[in-house]
DNA sequence: TTTATTTGCGCAACCGTTTTCGGGGGCTCT
DNA sequence: AGAGCCCCCGAAAACGGTTGCGCAAATAAA
């Protein structure tokens, strides 16, 4: 098994391995006839030009880097798929890096980009990520970098997210709308924009509606499902038990639910759970919950085409692009 | 923001590209004196070789291929992130490609490689895959292949998988011991590997406790949801209605609960359900379901390592390896 | 001191493709 | 017939690192 080479290609036909370049590329240079005789002499060798040779020399990699905290939720694996979809279409390969929300790890893998090896980066960031160096170096190599989901403010680039803010009020409102009068918000980080913004307007249908924003009723879980757990316990234990929850990250649901039933909380009962949910099991849990669900494949699809956009086009300016794409309130029997 | 090369880096050194080259290898034929000077550069002026020119001089591209149906269920996305640790801690990067289940993608995908992108590829194949001559052909080129989960047997290659011939008898065995008689089981695809020695085990299990194998509970589900529930509806809709069902996909799981719930059909009263499954979500369902569950993460880290193990011993024979990781039977109230 | 050996580095080919440039041959046009 | 033009194609220089080989200087051995 020779690997077949443009050169042996070349000496096939009698011809120099430019004059086959060409001809490969439908160059106007080359007559129909030759051309003729190389595609056909190609495809019966299945030559398949070398992609480090053609990448070192054009400049290009045609592949893009997806950088992403991780793909354990459903948002991430659903987004890939936009992404992917996008890619494959524009004959464009797609490397896949996860930092665990690790900051140090985005550092190093962003900084390996300068390689060469990626044409463009689609990136959601850590939790971790305040400092925005590392991404503004990378921008200012040349690399056009698009934003999705977990966005930085900071950096004048394409960004692609939900409307968190929106969302976490429309959710909010539907439990007061229900007559809930004691809300309680479970996210995990504080650092991160995104359900900060959730938060944000959380308090504000709060707010417009006279209800009493209770510091102790805003929780910021963690990674330690235990400890998660326990505080949720505790929440849900005390007198001034919340009547209405809004769950701000897909994985706190399932404690929820568990200490509802361990302390025989009835849903939608004495408490009514909204949350952030991708998962298509929403529709079959005891009581099927409420969700706010992103978009999550469009969000993908939507960063990867401004990518590619700007991959093609060397005029267009992702600084201008900013898209939203709303999330979908599915009302179910928890509320 | 001038690309720092190797040959602005021996500019700056007095030295030439080859040496700078060989220092950054800590090659023995650079003293420790210029080694200290190259490297303190490097590092100050952050030089990162291009990806493209060193692959292209070394052949190695320090990347692999993750080949995969789809990505929307946990499996693979968990699957992802046990490939993706093993990567990274190895310095080599990870391509991803979904073939949606389409075998002519898969053809299309695998030839590519032959353009020297990947030195190896880890594949689950498609539900489509009968013929395997792309993927000899990839090997045949000299590409070493891993395949995971998604097997074909036909191929002398590594394969990593969990017992699903055991898992279909354990499941099976599971219900029978709780008291069920007539036995049904849920599947997508028959051309597909996996979901048919789940089968034989649970025909396995049928049969050694004489229970008649009835061919109208033996379901073989497709992509069209609408279709899905009306069939799983009218076999749980007909007089002599199972009372035990093994869901053998994931997804399947929704609509049986969905009919169960339209139906009146009490959990595990009437019907007893136990499903393969890798979601957490699992036990906040109503009623908590029994699961079998695969060790996704641990077949994409034994399928990465597999391959990078043949990527660095030359005399290393993925012919010989098989490796089989147990899933797990997790007792819920559906059963 | 002479010879042998080691040490440290430079030279240049090489990886496979792309692309610029130039040139030969055939054609048209005056 | 000579000048000009177009049509095809080949030659060769990139692209940026890597690596085998050779060579000079320094050191060790004789």
């Amino acid at each position: 098994m020779p690997a077949v080479d443009i050169r042996s290609l070349a000496k096939h036909l009698n011809l120099s391995p430019g004059t086959v370049s060409k001809a490969l590329k439908d160059s106007y240079e080359i007559s129909a006839e030759t051309k003729k005789r190389v595609l056909s002499l190609a495809k019966k060798l299945n030559y398949v030009p070398n992609a480090y040779a053609s990448g070192l020399r054009k400049k290009r990699s045609k592949t893009i880097a997806v950088v992403l905290p991780e793909v354990a939720d459903s948002f991430f694996s659903i987004a890939i798929n936009g992404i992917e979809s996008v890619a494959q279409q524009k004959g464009y390969h797609v490397l896949i890096y996860l930092t665990h929300e690790n900051f140090l790890k985005e550092k190093t893998i962003l900084n390996d980009f300068k390689s060469g090896r990626v044409d463009g980066v689609l990136i959601s960031v850590t939790r971790e990520t305040i400092a925005t160096k590392h991404i503004l170096e990378l921008q200012s190599s040349g690399m056009p970098v698009v934003l999705f989901d977990r966005i930085v403010d900071q950096i004048e680039t394409a960004k692609v997210r939900t409307n968190d803010f929106e969302s976490g009020y429309i959710a909010t409102q539907h439990l007061i709308k229900r007559g809930c009068k004691n809300i309680s918000y479970l996210s995990n980080s504080k650092s991160l924009g995104i359900t900060n913004e959730r938060m944000e307007g959380c308090r504000k249908a709060l707010e417009e509606n006279d209800l009493s924003i209770k510091k102790n009723f805003f929780i910021e879980c963690s990674n330690d499902e235990a400890n998660n757990y326990k505080r949720i316990k505790s929440l849900l234990s005390q007198k001034d038990c919340p009547d209405g929850i809004l769950v701000s990250i897909e994985k706190l649901t399932i404690p929820v639910y568990q200490v509802c039933n361990e302390l025989k909380l009835n849903i939608p009962g004495s408490l009514k759970v909204i949350g952030f949910s991708l998962s298509p099991s929403a529709s079959i849990l005891n009581p099927a919950i409420t969700t706010i669900t992103q978009p999550a494949y469009e969000i993908g699809e939507a960063a990867a085409t401004l990518l590619f956009k700007s991959l093609e086009k060397s005029n267009f300016d992702l600084k201008n692009e900013k898209i939203i794409l709303p999330s979908v309130l599915t009302i179910r029997s928890s509320t």
